[in-house]
DNA sequence: TGCTGTTTAAAGTTCC
DNA sequence: GGAACTTTAAACAGCA
């Protein structure tokens, strides 16, 4: 494994893997969904050290992308011309970084067969589903008057016009607590619930990520859409993840049962266990070396926490 | 022709 | 130490 250069902090790899750079893609876009082309696009946007080797890592993520259930493949509609297919995230993976971790999962997503007919079980029925809800969202949001580029041309900034704050967005993957040394720790989400300036949360965003572009974190310190109401204590959203009413089509599948998984859950449609697995427990700091494993030896700042999910989800009907 | 998508394989890393 | 997960490479087919 080729290891990033230590003079310039800006050319680090990210401590994501390629899962969770495409969750990340995926979930800045007003739709949530992303053709190819505009996943690559964000990754070398954001993160500089993507900017060379090309062929390898896009390589890896198209494997990444067939490989894995979390990510469904949604095919162009007749009035959306263009090479390849929409990408997006299958709406119950929220929580397959509940350890803290985005450079490994703790268990795979896997898609199950439910005999509940009620709920979309294949992938193309998740598909549909997707395509619904993302017709859903713009019509929503062209209702409120904002005015949405074609998909071509996303905005991939995060300020998106969309409240939907899934774990994977950018804000929600930034804006995380931070472990101090000493144990120290202050999350920055609540600094912004409450109210607080971003400015000195985001130098630390710039010390302890020092190879996410700068200008992703300016971006970062653009206005961010959170109502505090939206959050609990442990800035849990309130406001229960909805899809619709639907039920959901499938849940991370735990490779080996864990002592938090609960017995013959695989068989719920589990609505919000996005929310359910962030816990406080979850919330806990966890080893920082998983995030920074990759890159050269992690800095004090380097050190990383569990990600606080604040989900809130758009409202569609 | 180049991009996209799928699949297989192998090696490395991390977790339990 | 084994299992699970990630990364990388490569081959191949389909499509715009």
């Amino acid at each position: 494994m080729p290891r990033p250069g230590r003079n310039t902090y800006s050319d680090q790899k990210p401590p994501y893997s390629y899962i969770s750079l495409t969750a990340m893609a995926i979930q800045s876009s007003p739709e949530k969904m992303l053709p190819l082309s505009e996943i690559y696009k964000f990754i070398m946007d954001r993160f500089p050290y993507y900017r060379e080797n090309t062929q390898r890592w896009q390589n890896s993520l198209r494997h990444n992308l067939s490989f894995n259930d979390c990510f469904i493949k949604i095919p162009r509609r007749p009035d959306q011309p263009g090479k390849g297919s929409f990408w997006a995230l299958h709406p119950n993976c929220g929580d397959m970084f509940e350890n803290g971790s985005f450079l490994r999962r703790r268990k795979r997503f896997k898609v199950m067969m439910t005999s509940d007919h009620l709920a979309p079980t294949k992938p193309t029925d998740a598909a549909h589903y997707l395509q619904q809800q993302a017709k859903l969202r713009l019509s929503a949001l062209a209702a409120t008057g904002t005015h949405l580029p074609q998909m071509s041309t996303y905005n991939l900034g995060v300020s998106q016009p969309s409240t939907f704050k899934h774990p994977f967005a950018i804000e929600n993957i930034i804006a995380r607590e931070y472990k101090m040394p000493g144990g120290l720790a202050f999350s920055t989400m609540q600094s912004m619930s409450a109210g607080y300036p971003l400015h000195n949360q985001l130098s630390t965003v710039g010390t302890a990520w020092p190879h996410m572009y700068s200008t992703s974190v300016i971006d970062t310190a653009a206005p961010i859409s959170m109502a505090s109401s939206d959050y609990s204590a442990y800035g849990l959203p309130i406001k229960p993840l909805c899809h619709g009413g639907q039920p959901l089509p499938a849940i991370p599948v735990p490779i080996k049962p864990t002592p938090a998984a609960v017995p013959g859950l695989s068989a719920l449609p589990a609505p919000i266990p996005a929310i359910l697995s962030n816990s406080p427990s979850s919330l806990s700091p966890t080893s920082p070396q998983t995030a920074t494993s990759q890159s050269s030896p992690a800095t004090p700042s380097e050190t990383l926490t569990s990600p606080t999910s604040a989900l809130q989800s758009v409202a569609v009907h």
